[in-house]
DNA sequence: TTGACAGGTGTACGGCGTACACCTAACGTG
DNA sequence: CACGTTAGGTGTACGCCGTACACCTGTCAA
């Protein structure tokens, strides 16, 4: 049972597939290096330290979103390159995480925010609304997503009613809403909230301003 | 020069300065207590482990946001309420990465984010419009601002002229905007671009958007 | 006086990233 | 074929980290 020779790829999927076993904060370089069946300093053979590693890390799932559709309107093909690298992203939570944390961001990030500009500016829009829409689209832009509630609820049924009422208590407005989209929503488990939908609301809104000031911008 | 007592308001208020001084990466227990003149095991007198300790920094942070003001309108309330929590997280740089990488937000969190749905439902929003609006909003609801590029040029001229041209070549619409920026704006030194107007031109239009969905939902 | 207790100390353990010296097998070149 | 080079895996070791645990000491209520 010859295990095949390591390489930078190799090291650097086995990774991404270790963080999201076991998080990205138990990731070292020690667990992933007997991942591999190898003796940790074997690593540095194809990365030069654990931040280069991080940061290869990230370019495995940026090239996992897919290039920006062609022949459509600008605002078609900015939506759609963002869904899909929120998918991204959510197949490996830790990723928005890392990106943020990282002091430069990697080439194939920049790569995708200078794609994402291209398409503004090629769809018509100026220079400077291109900046400030960048600037708009923030954490979004790489499909960001936060999850606020853990809703792991595996405590009995009393302690679960007494948490809900402390709850009401504390924080009436979150406990309503909590509430509201349980009911809304049709399925019995999950979070009540179809965090697909709620994306793609914020990312319209931010886009039907942004058209809205571009028309201003045409007609003025 | 006798040392003062310890406490948890003293520890966690040197906490926040170490790590605005030397990064939140490089905050350790034990130099917080060498800051502190302390034995590092003395931290754990008040607090019960390191997670606890960036809780309480979190929380620190979150003191500092200004109360939401009364007598006004929600749309400007809530303005108000997230550029001054905008203000307190570009005190401390570390503390929305802090913030997002905490398993559970803590209770002074979750206040702030009550709060916030309740300037939204008193303001005469439905549930479900503000239920959204909380997603629109996202990581802005915390005042998050990120820095592309640190510009922090340290290399004599020639090479910055190669790496500009560089850099050109490799992100033609990266450094048009970049350079469009730096035209722009008035002062020399600097990024080139007003990140509060970013800032709140991207609020303004998330907040224009849900001001025009209020009306519409208003008239229907 | 005493006993509890709050708060600071010292030692120790296991895990981390990684510097450095080493080994070994493959290979191009004479 | 012999041989130096080199790519890639190994072993040891260091200094840092969080923190468990036993201990000490000063204060104060009973």
């Amino acid at each position: 049972m010859a295990r095949p020779p390591l390489s930078k790829e190799r090291v650097l999927r086995a990774a991404v597939a270790l963080a999201d076993d076991i998080g990205i904060e138990a990731l070292s370089m020690r667990k992933l290096a007997q991942e591999l069946g190898v003796v940790p300093m074997a690593l540095y053979k194809h990365v030069t330290n654990k931040d280069e590693l991080l940061d290869g890390m990230v370019d495995v799932i940026m090239a996992q979103i897919d290039p920006p559709a062609v022949g459509t309107d600008w605002k078609s093909a900015v939506r759609q390159r963002i869904l899909s690298a929120r998918q991204a992203l959510l197949r490996h939570r830790w990723a928005s995480q890392v990106i943020e944390s990282r002091a430069a961001p990697t080439p194939a990030v920049m790569d995708y925010l200078d794609s994402m500009i291209g398409l503004f500016r090629t769809g018509g829009l100026s220079v400077d609304l291109t900046h400030h829409v960048m600037h708009a689209m923030g954490s979004r832009i790489l499909g960001f997503s936060q999850e606020l509630f853990d809703d792991s609820g595996p405590a009995n049924p009393e302690e679960q009613a007494a948490a809900m009422s402390a709850m009401a208590q504390r924080y009436p407005y979150i406990t309503e809403m909590a509430i509201a989209a349980s009911h809304t929503d049709e399925s019995v488990v999950g979070s009540g909230c179809d965090d697909q939908f709620e994306f793609e609301f914020a990312l319209d809104i931010l886009l039907d301003g942004i058209a809205r000031l571009h028309r201003a911008a045409m007609a003025g």
